[in-house]
DNA sequence: TCTGGGGTCCTAGGACCC
DNA sequence: TCTGGGGTCCTAGGACCC
């Protein structure tokens, strides 16, 4: 059996925990940038606020509303996430991170201590709303996709306190009759206007889809293993995630800018800012990269036709973390695809990562990777640590002498304090 | 004026190997 | 009509997730 576990409206309920006059109050939260809405509490979905709506079309309805408005604080969310995982690992055999907010776990066996799995849910969701103010829903059966198509249950249907045990065949079945097909884990825009347009509707009646009917029309092998999970067939075993920190197979680190940009120099510091925090990234998982991938982009919105973003990768003649090589190569390849224009964000990707200290020489390359500058890049990574985040960084990452902030510097103008985080930001109660 | 940022997995096709 | 039969690796693109 597989449980998951979700918390509710993650970044809205982060932010309220911290300010309590916003329980039952309408809360969003807005992504980077201030751009579009990412989180909404109960009360905003009431208003008819959608995820992703752009935060200048819907401003009016916000402020009409007297909706409070966040600018994201991923300090805050990350560790409250990391708080929650903790709990969790200390409850269930092993846990798997699935992202920021939910995380499945395998209860096989986990009975025998209490009785029921329902039991272990109800407890397990209880104790994470006591140790983390998080409300939270649980959903349990014997795949992973319909553990999240029970957990969606849990949340739609308060009547069953939160938890959704699908222990048996019945159970399964009357699950899978309450959700649409749109709502099904692995079903996106695509694949249910197809379905639709074949005439299922519902879990029920894809569960009841042939194998080749799957692998025809919902991306082959993918779509086969969709079906059979939903009919109770596990197909997809738990990753458990060890220690918290997940080992990712590649690293993406892209921003948009708080304004349009025209100056190489501009965006090749916002270049050199990203490709920092993505080779600390690289460090930290103590990975080496062997490709790197730099690109900018334009608006999609105004008049200009497409192509709006333009990339190239580069392979590394030896794979490495180190900042400050990462950087030559960016350089290289920003002025290879630079063209006169108004960028409004920009990104880089490590692909083809390797374990640091086995990284392979290439024939051509005859220079070893050097000690010292490991050393200097350990050293740097540390001060930031201790210090703060850009208490040491390249020189090219930093904005131009007399400039307060950096010109790609995104807006975040309504970002709570890092409560749990930062030693200046700590709640004061009287 | 203003529209997010991170990932994953799979498939198809081409180049190349014996 | 018929043209060997396996492989691997790489890239691009499409679909999905939160």
């Amino acid at each position: 059996m597989f449980g998951l576990l979700d918390i509710n409206n993650f970044y809205c309920n982060c932010e309220s925990v911290f300010q309590p006059r916003l329980q039952g109050k309408p809360v969003v939260v807005l992504s980077n940038n201030d751009g579009c809405i990412i989180s909404r509490s109960a009360e905003a979905k009431v208003l008819g606020l959608q995820m992703g709506d752009p935060y200048f079309q819907v401003k009016e309805l916000l402020e009409r509303h007297q909706v409070h408005v966040f600018s994201s604080n991923y300090p805050l969310y990350g560790d409250m996430s990391r708080r929650v995982m903790y709990c969790l690992a200390q409850n269930a055999p092993e846990v798997e991170i699935y992202s920021i907010d939910e995380a499945f776990m395998d209860l096989h066996g986990m009975e025998r201590y209490l009785g029921s799995l329902d039991t272990f849910a109800r407890n397990l969701r209880a104790k994470v709303l006591k140790r983390t103010g998080l409300p939270n829903c649980v959903g349990v059966a014997p795949t992973k996709t319909l553990a999240k198509l029970a957990n969606r249950l849990a949340k739609k249907q308060p009547e069953h306190g939160g938890v959704v045990f699908l222990d048996t065949d019945e159970r399964r079945r009357w699950a899978l009759e309450q959700v649409a097909v749109e709502d099904v884990w692995g079903v996106g825009r695509q694949y249910a206007a197809k379905l639709t347009a074949a005439g299922i509707y519902s879990a029920a009646e894809l569960a009841a889809c042939s194998d080749s009917f799957a692998r025809k029309h919902l991306g082959g092998v993918v779509g086969a293993r969709l079906v059979r999970e939903l009919q109770g067939y596990p197909c997809h075993g738990l990753a458990p995630s060890e220690d918290g920190s997940l080992r990712r197979q590649s690293i993406c680190c892209s921003r948009s800018f708080g304004q349009a940009l025209t100056s190489f120099d501009d965006v090749l510091g916002a270049v050199a800012t990203f490709l920092s925090r993505g080779a600390e990234k690289l460090r930290r998982q103590a990975d080496a990269a062997h490709m790197l991938t730099v690109f900018v982009s334009k608006s999609r919105y105004g008049l200009e036709p497409p192509p709006y973003t333009f990339s190239a990768v580069v392979t590394l003649p030896r794979a490495t973390n180190d900042t400050g090589e990462l950087l030559t190569q960016a350089r290289a390849v920003l002025a290879a695809i630079w063209q006169p224009g108004r960028y409004v964000k920009a990104g880089i990707v490590l692909d083809g990562l390797e374990p640091a200290g086995q990284v392979q020489l290439s024939l051509f390359c005859a220079e070893p990777p050097s000690e010292k500058r490991s050393l200097i890049m350990a050293e740097m990574d540390a001060l930031n640590r201790r210090f703060g985040k850009n208490t040491v960084r390249l020189a090219t990452a930093i904005p131009a002498p007399g400039l307060a902030v950096a010109p790609w510097a995104a807006k975040a103008s309504w970002r709570s304090p890092a409560y749990t985080t930062q030693l200046s930001d700590l709640l004061q109660v009287r």
